[in-house]
RNA sequence: GCGGCCAUAGCUCAGUUGGUUAGAGCACAAGAUUGUGGAUCUUGGGGUCGCGGGUUCGAGCCCCGUUGGCCGCCCCA
């Protein structure tokens, strides 16, 4: 169809598709709101070198970015984390604390296109400033599980494999690896699931081969997979300040989302690392319990990002959901229920007199709030009920010669199949004790 | 950036060893049907066969290129 096509990655809505988008965002945005959340939102283009400040140079390859006429470097964002970094760092000294903030917004990044992944999206984004403990990981993985059960998915479906970027650094430091060497076994730890041994192949070129008395303790610390197995292997290291302390945030944090009755969606999994990005302690990630699916959501802490991008030291933390790859997961389980636009009321229309007898009801009606439709043609009385009926509608209203002759106009239940007379006069309020019920 | 598969109507697809004017179902529209229900029947509109080149008397079909899509790798903030 015709010479133009959507640019690779990028999506139309139509009507139907649309509706599917905004049902997502509404129960997002509802929860969020749950949550005591407030909504925000920045502009879509921003400067090139916010996301060089936080990523490094190379993030550029994988940006909309171009020279705009006043020469200014700039780019598409491709996540809003930098940017509410700047916005609550603006007003950081004002803002009450904790700042608890979330936005639906679209992103770009310029990649190829996967299955739950194109190059443009939607995420909700949930930040909190401002609050250091585990305190702000219990609100946010709370909000982040109630935005897939708002949907009707359970612990069945999805569950959120948690980490601890903070706990790797102290441990493998109590296993005497000095900082770069701490890094890239975190790095080799972030692809161990994926590629098993060649995972440390790049430490090895760099480091030589890691010993093998510490990789066995890096490999057993990795499959940890509860509170009891990291104390037992915490105490082995030798305990220390910092990790006892770290394990008694553990301790907070599983015990608060207990106690919200989220244990059943949540594992503790060393496994995850989140790449090397920014994160400082607590890592999250959520998946479907089949594994069919690329990551549903991703978040953790990132205390030294705000400071790092001009603003005030101030501690934070958040999540962002993906549309892509949520919305799959909802229509794979049939929790994307149809979505089809209904009328409230049809008009049947007899002839161009009745039309304008029609036309009144049909504005103050819709002035109420009705959704309400009539065909723009003459059209044949069968015609116009079957009309009636494919658009949703809960009543018809009939304006007939006959009916218009007796000062009245029939009122149609089509899905009790009666209707009745009512007086001109009082279409209105006999439209309106339908809908509600008397 | 790399690899595999694919591309015919809005959607799902058929299309004979290369042969005349490219088909079906669904969807859409009109009629049967000018006062009452999702049906049925009839009819209709809708195609640069992704695009460009090549081979051939002749290409939807074969060859090359290109664009786009799907899937995977890299990456995934």
């Amino acid at each position: 169809m015709g010479a133009f096509q959507t640019l690779p990655g990028f999506r139309e809505f139509f009507p139907e598709d649309l509706a599917r988008r905004n049902h997502v965002f509404r129960l997002w945005r509802r929860t969020a709101n749950a949550f005591g959340f407030s909504e925000y939102d920045a502009p879509v283009l921003e400067p090139l070198d916010l996301y060089r400040a936080k990523s490094g140079d190379e993030i550029e390859t994988q940006l909309f970015s171009f020279t705009d006429k006043g020469g200014r470097e700039v780019a598409l964002r491709p996540e809003m984390t930098p940017t509410v970094c700047r916005l609550v760092g603006e007003r950081a000294g004002t803002l009450k604390r904790p700042i608890k903030w979330y936005s639906i917004a679209e992103f770009y990044r310029y990649e190829r296109m996967q299955k739950g992944r194109g190059r443009c999206f939607f995420q909700l984004n949930a930040d909190i400033f401002g609050e250091p403990g585990p305190e702000a990981e219990i609100e946010l993985i709370a909000l982040l599980i109630q935005s897939f059960t708002a949907f009707g998915l359970t612990a069945e479906d999805v569950w959120v494999r948690l980490s601890d970027r903070n706990l790797w650094f102290f441990y493998l430091e109590a296993l005497g690896l000095d900082e770069p060497r701490v890094r890239a076994v975190l790095g080799a730890v972030d692809k161990f699931e994926r590629m098993g041994d060649d995972a440390f192949k790049p430490y090895a070129e760099k480091f030589g081969p890691l010993d093998e008395a510490i990789k066995a303790k890096v490999l057993a610390f990795l499959q940890i997979k509860s509170l009891a197995g990291l104390e037992q292997a915490l105490a082995a290291a030798g305990g220390g300040e910092r990790l006892s302390a770290r394990l008694a945030d553990w301790k907070k944090l599983l015990g608060g989302l207990d106690a919200m009755g989220l244990s059943p969606f949540v594992t503790v999994d060393l496994g995850v690392v989140r790449g090397l990005a920014y994160y400082t302690g607590f890592v999250f990630e959520a998946f479907d319990r089949k594994g069919e699916l690329r990551a549903l959501a991703g978040g953790g802490r990132y205390d030294d990002l705000v400071a790092k991008l001009g603003g005030p030291e101030l501690p934070a933390a958040g999540f962002a959901i993906g549309d892509m790859t949520f919305s799959l997961l909802l229509e794979q389980r049939g929790l994307m229920p149809p979505l089809a636009p209904a009328a409230d009321v049809y008009v049947v229309i007899g002839g161009q007199k009745e039309r304008e007898a029609a036309f009144a009801d049909i504005a103050s009606l819709r002035g109420a709030g009705y959704r309400v439709e009539y065909p723009m043609k003459e059209v044949a009385f069968g015609k116009q009920f079957k009309a009636a009926v494919e658009s949703g509608a809960r009543i018809a209203l009939i304006y007939g010669s006959e009916e218009l002759a007796r000062g009245v106009v029939k009122l149609r239940d089509l899905r009790s199949r009666t209707e009745h007379d009512v007086s001109k006069a009082e279409v209105a309020s006999a439209v309106r004790s339908v809908f509600t019920g008397q």
